[in-house]
RNA sequence: UGGGGCGUCGCCAAGCGGUAAGGCACCGGAUUUUGAUUCCGGCAUGCGGAGGUUCGAUCCCUCCCGCCCCAG
């Protein structure tokens, strides 16, 4: 199935990550006709990050993108987006944990780096559209094109690409939306490509090996400062060796034994380098605060939507008031536990898979508390 | 150095003669293109120490060590 709108042989860029997804992707266009050119990013210094698994835009997956675009007969080229993908992803994700923020990269890569940068290096190479490999869909629907979660429910991105403007998402193209991995890795296997059965890729690319409070304690220093862990009335209950350790809705690592039930954490006060916690009943919220909110709709007035607090979580009903200067505020239905600031909320139409916007999560309202 | 109480996994804590529950913490794995959550698995050949009674003792007895409390 070919593309309605754009016109047969157009020139289309597929940004590859050297990984499965974005690999057939490239594949997929190259068989319906169109002219495309592989475009991979480098993101960090292949150095920093040996060989292994799940990573992803440096060293080997360079290679391998590379080593399918020859597969496949397309052009392909490598950008160096190091310094850009260092202040607009890696800084900003310090700057989040520094200031008691649980950042979610992906979205900043997406949004900063790949929608922006790279969009406008395709359109200087004339490309009519840029495609990607992330599992969500793309619908012209009357006014435009709109961003929809992708059929395969499991696999859906679209949490992560809420911040996609119109403007960009009209340039996009989503070929896998409709698509189940298993059918991706089948075509890989088909056309012989070298990463078909390459893991997917998880955990934050350019951390190795999880340990990313590393990069963020040398960048940001005050991070790491150790302070103490108190519950909600303030007493003391131990002490952490930063509040970059933790994030709010976590569990493991705070150390804190002899309790009959486990403690999560409430909340993280950078200012005071200070992380709250207490039992699983105080985690819960009903209200939410965003900033910067990308509209996918018109903003005119609350509307009823179902709304997503983090990435693997079902998406719950809830009203969506559009606040100045792209704030808002959601109430949700039912109280979510572990809303954390820095996280998205991203909202979906009340039926169907539309999303209708999203935004940062600047703070929640502690029901049980207002009660 | 009179009286009473207590010492079981890193922490809390059952067991009170029949061959060491549970929770918290911790570790490992699964899940996950954020961070978490969640799930599964692991975690005291030994119950302060030394003897004794018993077929058998963490549970009974003796002594010792260490805490705590009330009196002096």
């Amino acid at each position: 199935m070919t593309d309605p709108v754009l016109k047969p042989g157009s020139r289309i860029v597929a940004a590859m990550s050297g990984g499965v997804d974005s690999s057939v992707t490239a594949a997929l266009l190259k068989k319906q006709g169109y002219d495309v050119v592989g475009i991979t990013l480098q993101l960090y210094p292949e150095e920093k990050t040996p060989a292994r698994k799940g990573a992803c835009c440096a060293g080997a997956d360079i290679y391998d993108a590379k080593r399918v675009a020859e597969t496949i007969g397309i052009a392909h080229y490598v950008l160096d987006y190091e310094s850009r993908f260092r202040k607009q992803v890696i800084e900003d994700f310090a700057d989040s944990y520094a200031r008691g923020e649980t950042p979610i990269p992906c979205v900043r890569c997406n949004q900063k780096v790949k929608f922006a940068d790279l969009l406008d290096t395709a359109r200087e190479l004339g490309a009519e559209a840029l495609a990607t490999g992330h599992y969500v869909r793309r619908v012209e629907g009357a006014d435009g094109a709109q961003l929809h979660a992708a059929a395969d429910a499991a696999r859906d991105q679209s949490y992560f690409l809420f911040a996609t403007t119109r403007a960009q998402l009209d340039y996009l193209r989503f070929p896998l939306g409709d698509m189940e991995k298993s059918q991706v890795r089948a075509i890989a296997a088909e056309l012989g490509l070298v990463n078909a059965a390459k893991p997917d890729s998880q955990d934050i690319c350019f951390v190795p090996q999880g340990r990313y409070t590393a990069i963020v304690n040398r960048l940001r220093p005050d991070a790491a400062r150790p302070g103490e862990i108190v519950d909600s009335a303030g007493a003391v209950l131990g002490r952490h060796d930063g509040i970059a350790n933790f994030t709010v809705g976590q569990r493991k690592g705070l150390g804190l034994s002899g309790n009959d039930e486990p403690l999560f954490v409430l909340k993280l006060d950078a200012v005071n380098a200070r992380v709250v916690v207490g039992p699983r009943g105080s985690l819960g919220s009903s209200s939410v605060m965003l900033k910067e909110v990308n509209w996918l709709k018109a903003q005119d007035a609350p509307f009823a939507a179902r709304v997503k607090v983090r990435s693997m979580r079902p998406p719950v009903a809830a009203t969506v008031t559009p606040l100045k200067d792209g704030a808002a505020r959601v109430e949700l239905a039912e109280p979510e536990e572990a809303i954390a600031p820095g996280q998205a909320c991203v909202f979906y139409g009340a039926e169907g898979s539309r999303v209708l916007g999203g935004g940062w999560i600047t703070g929640s309202g502690r029901d049980r508390a207002a009660a």
